[in-house]
DNA sequence: GCCGTTTTCGGCCCGACTGTTTTCAGTCG
């Protein structure tokens, strides 16, 4: 039976919500979660282990090690089995109404017979709800607001690249208040995250009064949620919900740490500051002192991130690494990978001009915006022929190839003479073999005919990659996120084969693409494959793209020793050359 | 159920907000 970790995770974590339902200890349900969390960060083929390799690995002991054998031998879980026989599985679908939880959802159940969102609907017409203890009139308001939501689908996780600018715009509402100290987002949005559940902006101020004012007053706002005098939620202009958190200047770095999670990240330190006798929350890492009433003493460190990590012997994790997938291990060895920083970056790689017909900026202003980044140099890869309507034919070429060489001459940054070429249906390129040879450099992409099957689309890439004047492969899976899943590729066959032929492999830093995608990154770092961090910029905004990429890179331990525009302009074309020697 | 720089037994991350309460349980992140 072909099974892969995200069935098992998917049954793991099925198991710890009908234990909850159940009633069964917190604790046992926590490890039932903890299993789910490491079988999703397990970067191995967890068919390939055996029992004690399974037992190995952190959050997964002897118990766990057998089901996932059991699962493995039978392909089922027994335990999962007889608990779906005895939970009725209506009162998993009412867990996900917000504001519900498993207590409340067996009380429904128990006292009422609710066991389906409709049946909760008829019971909160009828008013049984506000009846039962502990629940009343404004509980039930709030379960059929929350029903209301549930069907707008206002809940979803939305593209990193929709809330970014919603994001911006109420953290520069924030910066700009003299009060504010300082003011970040956090959060899976920090994290660079592909997609974002909510925006969690966090503040410094010593007087939170008018903070959470500016806050609730943002353009962007559509509705406030919940309002403390600490912590406020709303519902913004996309239906996309955001929080805000205000604390005191001196607790900026530990509450920067708590809210840029992930939450099996924060439980990892905290649970090393316990075994430390000390104890971590959004406030600082303080002493553990039995004799104070609350058994909080005196205050370690708070001010920034690195001093709280630094006082947990931790190197500082970069934001993107903060996933429970090895970082704190490797950050107590001293043996966190330096991950590459957009001032690593020497060029850019993929970017169109108005030469092709997608782009919309002068070439002359691409090239002066790029310079302004202190960058060495920046590839124009326009459109080839074979793409019909962006493309550019022979004739055009040579035409720009006359306008980069003037340019070159007057500028202060080298102007690589690129092309973004397209893989037709069977691999094959724009123009001949000998002119694609007198480009300094080529990205090859495809951008048609997505629906064919895995092998054909694998081969596909690993044929463009044959060829020695094809330097990388532009947005390698295709992916648009939120829109389109990426074609079906063979990934470990395109990883080899570009460590084989010498061919990069991209990090389009478009927020919509991120492809190839952080665990993607990782998997093509651990082979020696070498990556670019690209803008793909249709326009001067969008060379901010790079921000995008760098993080990615950074999600997925890239270092600037991996990251093929981080070499100087010399490393560049020693690589080039060294593509034209290997598969020429 | 997992795990160990106090521990192989006895702990297990921590706090804000809401709604229902007269001090707290449930939910969320």
């Amino acid at each position: 039976m072909a099974w892969t970790n995200e069935d098992l995770r998917e049954q793991f974590a099925e198991i710890a919500t009908l234990l909850r339902l159940k009633g069964e200890d917190q604790f046992r349900v926590r490890a039932y979660e903890r299993a789910a969390d490491a079988i999703a960060a397990a970067r191995v083929d967890l068919a390939t282990l055996d029992r004690d390799e399974l037992a190995a690995l952190p959050g997964i002991g002897k118990s766990t090690a057998e089901k996932i054998l059991e699962q493995r031998a039978h392909g089922t879980i027994r335990l999962l089995a007889d608990l779906r026989a005895e939970i009725p599985t209506g009162l998993i679908e009412l867990t996900r109404v917000p504001g519900l939880g498993p207590k409340t959802a067996v009380q429904l159940h128990r006292e009422l017979g609710v066991d389906s969102v409709e049946a909760l609907q008829a019971a909160l017409e009828a008013q049984q709800v506000r009846e039962l203890p502990g629940l009343g009139a404004k509980t039930e308001d709030n379960l059929r607001v929350a029903i209301s939501r549930m069907g707008a689908k206002d809940t979803a996780r939305v593209p990193v690249a929709d809330a970014l600018p919603v994001a911006e715009a109420l953290r520069a509402e924030l910066a700009a208040l003299p009060e504010a100290v300082e003011v970040a987002y956090a959060g899976s949005l920090r994290r660079m995250r592909e997609t974002v559940g909510d925006i969690d902006i966090l503040a410094a101020s010593t007087e939170p009064g008018p903070v959470m004012q500016a806050f609730h007053a943002a353009p962007v706002v559509r509705e406030i949620l919940a309002a403390g005098e600490k912590k406020s939620s709303v519902l913004t202009v996309r239906g996309l919900q955001a929080d805000l958190r205000v604390v005191a200047p001196e607790a900026w770095g530990a509450a920067l740490v708590y809210f840029t999670g992930s939450k099996a990240h924060n439980i990892r330190i905290r649970e090393r500051a316990v075994r430390r006798g000390l104890t971590l929350n959004e406030y600082g890492l303080f002493q553990r002192d039995d004799a104070a009433e609350d058994g909080i003493g005196e205050r370690v460190a708070s001010r920034t991130e690195a001093d709280v990590y630094a006082a947990l012997d931790l190197d500082w994790v970069p934001a993107p690494m903060r996933e429970d997938s090895g970082e704190v291990e490797a950050a107590a060895e001293g043996r966190l990978p330096r991950v590459v920083t957009l001032a690593d970056l020497r060029g850019d790689l993929h970017g169109h001009s108005d030469w092709s017909g997608d782009g919309k900026v002068p070439l002359e202003d691409m090239v002066a915006a790029a310079a302004a980044r202190g960058w060495d140099y920046w590839a124009v890869t326009d459109h080839a022929e074979d793409l019909a309507l962006n493309g550019l034919s022979k004739a055009q070429m040579l035409a720009r190839r006359e306008r980069i060489s003037a340019l070159n001459e007057a500028v202060d940054i080298t102007v690589l003479d690129g092309a973004e070429l397209n893989i037709d249906g069977e691999g094959g390129l724009d123009y001949d073999w000998d002119f694609l040879l007198t480009f300094d450099w080529c990205v090859a992409s495809i951008h048609t005919l997505f629906a064919r099957g895995e092998a054909e689309q694998t081969q596909r890439i690993l044929s463009a990659m044959q060829h020695p004047a094809v330097h990388a492969i532009g947005h390698p899976t295709g992916r648009k996120i939120g829109k389109r899943p990426g074609y079906d590729i063979d990934l470990d066959a395109v990883l080899d084969a570009a460590a084989e032929t010498g061919t990069a492999l991209e990090i389009n830093g478009s927020p919509h693409r991120l492809d190839i995608a952080a665990d993607v990154v990782r998997r093509a770092v651990e082979r020696g494959v070498t990556l670019t961090i690209a803008t793909d910029a249709h326009s001067l905004g969008d060379l901010d793209n790079a921000r995008w990429g760098v993080l990615t890179a950074q999600r997925g331990w890239a270092t600037a020793g991996d990251v093929l525009n981080c070499r100087a302009l010399q490393g560049l074309r020693a690589f080039v050359a060294a593509k034209r020697e290997r598969v020429g």
